[in-house]
DNA sequence: TGGAATGTTCGGCT
DNA sequence: AAGCCGAACATTCC
């Protein structure tokens, strides 16, 4: 569950049911200083998603391209981690192991700001005299954290700007309008409980909606809702990206 | 069959 | 230094 509107609707879910709750079994041994702690606080970091048990006692989760973290049900073929609660079981499914699960985990620390949380100053300075291509820099998780390839296609249609413009070439106002959109498309995301497009589920493994209202993520050859011209797709640090050749300059 | 996939990291080249 | 590229991780789907 890859990006940050996902991991924030499973943080939303769990934080109600888990907080409190003691941990009872776990599947396996590097997990195991944590059996019998409560749930002290549900909390997210970028894409990580991490349970508190205390001071200084997390146990965090990367979901990257397929993980799942569901509460209740059965394992799946997939599931690779499973921690029983008193009232209930969360598993950490995860199709491809790209996943990672680890007790404080040290990859938070090279996190940026949250990309919610950012300042407009801050995002600015931070982009301002850069020469990368604007989507990758949105993209770099060690300068904001969160957005990832369908909110970043997303927020750069809905500032118009060409995800290969180099970031120096953008006006003070573009970019500020850019981190306005990068927020919006975000908090739409949240509002609709994520993007299910292949794996993602949320907590209860129920399936997201901001895959109905996608704006140019995978909607090559399809026309622009604004200008009506095709989408294109390119590829950008090894990544599809999709943007209006006509309206995003 | 080949290519692509919501993420991140690493090595190598310019 | 900064930026770019491809590869790697493992698996499925079209």
């Amino acid at each position: 569950m890859p990006e940050l509107p996902e991991i924030e609707t499973v943080k939303l879910q769990l934080q109600k049911v888990l907080v409190g709750q003691k941990l009872l079994s776990v599947s396996d041994e590097k997990y195991k200083s944590l059996k019998y702690k409560s749930v002290k606080e549900i909390r997210r970091e970028g894409k990580v998603f991490l349970i508190n048990f205390g001071p200084n006692l997390d146990l965090g989760f990367h979901f990257k391209m397929t993980g799942q973290l569901v509460y209740g049900g059965l394992p799946t073929k997939h599931t690779r981690a499973i921690f029983e609660f008193t009232k209930g079981t969360l598993y950490f499914n995860d199709m491809r192991k790209f996943g990672w699960v680890k007790i404080n985990p040290e990859f938070t620390k090279t996190l940026g700001e949250d990309a919610l949380d950012i300042s407009t100053h801050k995002f600015l300075k931070l982009l301002k005299e850069l020469r990368k291509p604007i989507k990758i820099a949105i993209m770099d998780q060690k300068i904001i954290a969160g957005v990832g390839n369908i909110y970043a296609n997303d927020a750069l249609w809905e500032s118009a700007v060409n995800p290969r413009t180099p970031v120096n070439q953008l006006s003070i106002n573009q970019l500020t309008n850019l981190l306005k959109k990068i927020k919006l498309v975000l908090r739409e995301g949240i509002k609709y409980g994520g993007t299910s497009l292949s794996d993602y589920v949320d907590a209860f493994g129920k399936n997201g909606s901001y895959q109905d209202h996608i704006r140019v993520y995978k909607k090559h050859g399809e026309k622009c809702k604004r200008c009506k011209s095709i989408i294109k797709r390119i590829v950008l640090g090894g990544r599809g990206t999709y943007y209006c050749p006509k309206c995003q300059i």
